[in-house]
DNA sequence: CCCCATCCGTACGCAGGCGCACAGTCACGG
DNA sequence: CCGTGACTGTGCGCCTGCGTACGGATGGGG
């Protein structure tokens, strides 16, 4: 288990140090700003990225144009996973929702240092797995729990993966994420306010007491551990 | 494309015919009866499993012991594939909601092949990102459609993937899949019994009009490509 | 042949969330 | 310093689906 505050991707970090000392040069260091588009589904996917303190969201189409969030991507994985399966493409959104930098690699260099390294495959099957499992998650959440106790999942795992206590986030945003409309998002962060759990203010949330918001949460949450599993 | 009639499994049929008569002898015919569970969570997987004509669903858990379908698997995947990402388990249970026939390999067999195939490689992974889609677009639809039209979807998918008009479905089932009341399922049921789309009685369902249940469909239902792509 | 478990139909009050609309408040730029 | 745009708060009627309950129907096993 690492410590929350060591600054690098932690995919990266549990290669084998030959591994990843080979890989070092061909990751260039980029700051991806918040509300940057990174893919669209069915486009071309041309770099991967290895998030260091940032937060990529991945989204789904609907028909109304609409966007919904089913899953996010830390320090604790890769966006762009699904090159890992041969696909040119992916079928979600990857949409930057917490700015912050990142490590980037060119899809087709990806691809290469992937053939020559066992244990990159190894870490990117894995992180492949664990996000399909949050993917499962994520309709289960969905479906059955209230958006304050959804809401207080997406903080927690925001917070995860953005290694703070604090972002920029409007209700607006956070509506778009969970799928309902912005006034449920205020009514539920009200009420995790009134609780002393969270404060926000035009745009901006704090988590204040993170184990009450984890009781406040449905049991859809759980810390992603140290190596993607 | 091939007829919708050719009993094989079309993960398998899309082989090189070299690497496919090499899988041959390590496949065994088995009959899947309706209800058995394939795998549980965390628990190892024993053995792959390639749908000829029977249907698998995957199944997340909730807290209140229920389940919720996230995907279901028929004669254009395979039941197991997180094998392929290296994982001894998967994180979903696999339960047989349609008897009829299926190829089997055991799971440490079915690593061994896969290394020694690119092929098979290719299309277990170009399966397994066509299920990624799937979830993800489950999370979307359980989330903002209503019932007769998940109800309608589930119905089109379970035709492909049963390769039958016909099929054994209590309605209590149904419920459990989509996630919702018994009730919800006979009044969304009834409703399309009612434009004569379908027709059912006492745990069996038959569809009239497949046409007309498009109709009834939201977006999220799109046939399987004769590739899973 | 009849009984009983299983399956389906219907009813009723309730809650969570939707769509919409409008008002108040803060921040930043000119 | 002020105005404008962005962000948050509140209200209202509506609809979908929930939980629960009960009654009718059907078909297979004793």
């Amino acid at each position: 288990m690492q410590a929350a505050s060591n600054p690098s991707n932690r995919l990266l970090a549990a290669l084998p140090r030959k591994d990843y000392a080979r890989l070092v040069p061909t990751l260039a260091p980029v700051t991806l700003k918040f509300g940057a588009t990174l893919y669209e589904p069915q486009q071309p996917i041309p770099h991967v990225y290895f998030p260091i303190d940032c937060l990529v969201s991945l989204l789904v189409p609907t028909d109304g144009r609409q966007l919904l969030e089913v899953g996010m991507v830390g320090h604790e994985g890769m966006v762009g996973a699904s090159i890992a399966l041969g696909m040119p493409s992916s079928s979600l959104h990857a949409l930057v929702q917490g700015g912050g930098s990142a490590l980037r690699m060119s899809a087709g260099r990806f691809r290469s240092e992937l053939a020559g390294s066992p244990p990159l495959q190894l870490m990117v099957n894995r992180y492949l797995h664990a996000l399909m499992a949050q993917i499962s998650q994520t309709v289960a959440c969905n479906h059955f729990h209230v958006v304050e106790a959804r809401l207080a999942r997406w903080l927690l795992m925001t917070r995860d993966r953005m290694r703070s206590l604090e972002f920029r986030m409007t209700h607006q945003f956070l509506a778009q994420m969970l799928g309902v409309r912005r006034v449920g998002v205020t009514e539920a962060a009200g009420a995790l306010q009134g609780r002393n759990l969270i404060e926000y203010a035009r745009g901006h949330i704090r988590i204040l007491d993170a184990l009450g918001l984890e009781a406040a949460c449905c049991g859809c949450y759980t810390a992603p551990s140290a190596v993607p599993a």
